[in-house]
DNA sequence: CGGTCACGATTGGTCAGACCAAAACCGTGT
DNA sequence: ACACGGTTTTGGTCTGACCAATCGTGACCG
């Protein structure tokens, strides 16, 4: 892909390098940019759009203002949410290869919590599946507890790079479904009983392969509400920007839009 | 974050809208950057940083000469594993734990491809295999024709998301492990009659259970590798080797760093 | 003495115009 | 017909300037 090697590129490849090696922790902040782009020996303009890559993917943080200026940060889990709902999005992956990807993580993030977890940490499932029985009306919060459990149970396995991967995964899945289809769920205590419940007391028990075949079966079933609903082979790709608002601001996009449609 | 809206987000909010929309489906080419900045009333640097993340995020591809310019495309599933990819190298990996989320995944592909491999991809793994076998004095190519087993199993699977990911994952894994430990392999003859080859066996006959049995043992195996050299808890430093090639000499680098002490 | 407010310094955000480099087009010459 | 070199289109980069947000500072006043 670089076959011809931008300057661009280089200041890309070479701060994510240095903030990637540790070279640049986070909290650090760079020189201003007409120093910094001094340092680097480009013009400002090069290394501006070296910065804002850099800024999308998330590793700098960037401020106006007399003490502002960009400050290296750890990028934050939402980065593969919004890449992953972008795929989404873009019709490049399917809801059940979606639900599948989850389904690999999330069995075997049951399984290791059935061993690794703490006793704080089974209290805290149980306290969102509590949540989840509470919430039997809304099924807005019903959805946000279910995350809640699935995150737990995520947390439980002694794993940060499998539930914080997880977590983006279901925010995006979230993001992408929103609310079209929040009434498959006949009877929320029933599903409790039949689903989750069964999740809690492998891992409660420390029993591995009970907590993975009861994740599983939490994720047959909805593959299942998948298929049934016809959207397991379909992504949903075309919606307008206010569903799919994963990166959380429809601010300025109507501005553009606007001046986009005026001149077309 | 965005509480003074710049040009710049507006630039992208509106063509992501756009692309995302089906406004602009992929293949369609943009304006020439001078036009299109004209048509968006903002200056050519401005729509550039626009371009440039819309590129970076894998929505426009851009090219140079006479027949260049940005041509809408569908973003393809590497920029998904490149954000997980970049969640992992910037948190406090262990090697066990990345070995862990190979093994999920991995374990899952496996099962997958018994079901869903087709007679060119079951060929393919066998051919990989071949190489494997051919290559039993070279350790160097040895490990580069492994990850070509597992690739190829993965591809099986059916699911670009899960492959693609497993594969970014595997290659931040070699690359890590790259020098220590390369002749931790006594027998590759052996290794290939009690590790592949079963797993090759399993999906050539079509045995879920066998399949996924099968890619279990092999990453105990690679796990009780990990653990007997004493780096499954070692966290992953992530050496970049190429520095900034823009000045030419590290007399920059050395510069900017200590220039960065003073602030923070 | 302490709070308030305006000024100014610092920094990112934007703009304008120019030039360089890559790459396909096209006409010329053999 | 074919190779080749100029032409043209387009992205890539640089320069220098100005605008705007933000915070530090110090004068001013209660």
């Amino acid at each position: 892909m670089p076959y011809p090697p931008t300057a661009v590129d280089a200041v890309v490849e070479g701060l994510r390098g240095r903030i990637l090696s540790g070279s640049l922790q986070p909290g650090t902040s760079l020189p201003p940019e007409r120093e910094l782009a001094s340092q680097l020996a480009v013009s400002r303009a090069t290394l501006r759009e070296g910065l804002s890559i850099l800024s999308q993917m998330g590793l700098l943080s960037i401020h106006r203002g007399r003490t502002g200026g960009a400050v290296v940060t750890a990028p934050p889990a939402t980065t593969v949410s919004a890449s992953i709902a972008l795929l989404f999005q873009t019709r490049a992956v399917t809801a059940g290869q979606l639900c599948e990807f989850r389904r690999a993580l999330e069995v075997e993030a049951a399984q290791l919590a059935a061993v690794r977890r703490s006793p704080q940490e089974l209290k805290e499932i149980a306290t969102t599946l509590d949540a989840y029985v509470a919430s039997s009306q809304d099924t807005a919060a019903q959805n946000l507890h279910g995350r809640a459990f699935h995150h737990a149970v995520a947390r439980a396995s002694g794993n940060p790079l499998l539930s914080e991967t997880m977590m983006s995964l279901n925010d995006a899945f979230a993001a992408c479904f929103h609310l079209q289809h929040t009434a498959r769920a006949p009877d929320p205590a029933q599903l409790i009983r039949d689903l989750h419940w069964p999740i809690l007391n492998a891992i409660s028990r420390g029993d591995e392969s009970d907590a993975r075949r009861a994740m599983l079966t939490h994720f047959d079933q909805l593959q299942n509400a998948l298929s049934e609903l016809g959207i397991s082979d379909r992504a949903i790709g075309n919606q307008t920007e206010g569903d799919l608002a994963v990166t959380g601001d429809g601010n300025g996009s109507s501005r553009c839009r606007s001046a986009l449609a005026g001149r077309g």
